[in-house]
DNA sequence: AAGGTGGACAACCGCGGCTGA
DNA sequence: CTCAGCCGCGGTTGTCCACCT
């Protein structure tokens, strides 16, 4: 199967969105909503691809993303989330309200992954310490299966 | 004070699944 | 049943900024 590259090379935007084209966007799905992403950017004159929309709005303009600092506890669901599900980081942001999944990966990356590489490498050194699966107790995985029990995939 | 380095985050790329014709 | 197009996902890259030497 051959795919069109997805900004046809027809003078489409790249890089960093400006504030007037967030504007648009955002004024853009306030009105009409996002029915099409591919034909999104052509009814709104935006000089962008859907694809680039599409993310802009995601992980972005979303009224109801959460910014800022994740919370200790949100790390831990985290953790947990990928001990379980692995990369699947959408799956994962389901779980947690307000946060997306680029997000998560990104913050995954740079402080989690090390956070439990440090935590593993205590694990280790401590003598006779039981590696049960890096896992923690199982009060923290029955209150973690409850939060995975229910994902939200209803846009 | 200037340059180097690493962290944080936004954005892009390409693949694969789903769906409708 | 097959094919083409769209969407969503995961991996990766690029850029900016703060901190360190």
């Amino acid at each position: 199967m051959v795919r069109a590259p997805c900004c046809e090379k027809m003078g489409l935007k790249k890089g960093p969105w400006t504030p007037e084209e967030d504007q648009v966007l955002i004024n853009y799905i306030k009105l009409y909503g996002h029915g099409n992403w591919r034909a999104l950017p052509k009814q709104a004159g935006l000089l962008r691809c859907g694809k680039s929309c599409r993310l802009r709005w995601i992980n972005y303009l979303r009224p109801d993303i959460k910014r800022g600092n994740f919370t200790r506890e949100e790390e831990d669901i985290i953790i947990k989330l990928h001990e379980m599900l692995g990369n699947r980081w959408s799956a994962i942001a389901a779980r947690l309200p307000g946060r997306t999944d680029n997000e998560i990966k990104n913050i995954w990356h740079t402080h989690l992954k090390k956070r439990l590489k440090k935590q593993q490498d205590n694990l280790n050194k401590r003598p006779e310490g039981k590696i049960i699966s890096s896992s923690s107790s199982s009060t923290d995985l029955h209150q973690y299966r409850s939060v995975v029990a229910e994902p939200r995939r209803s846009e």
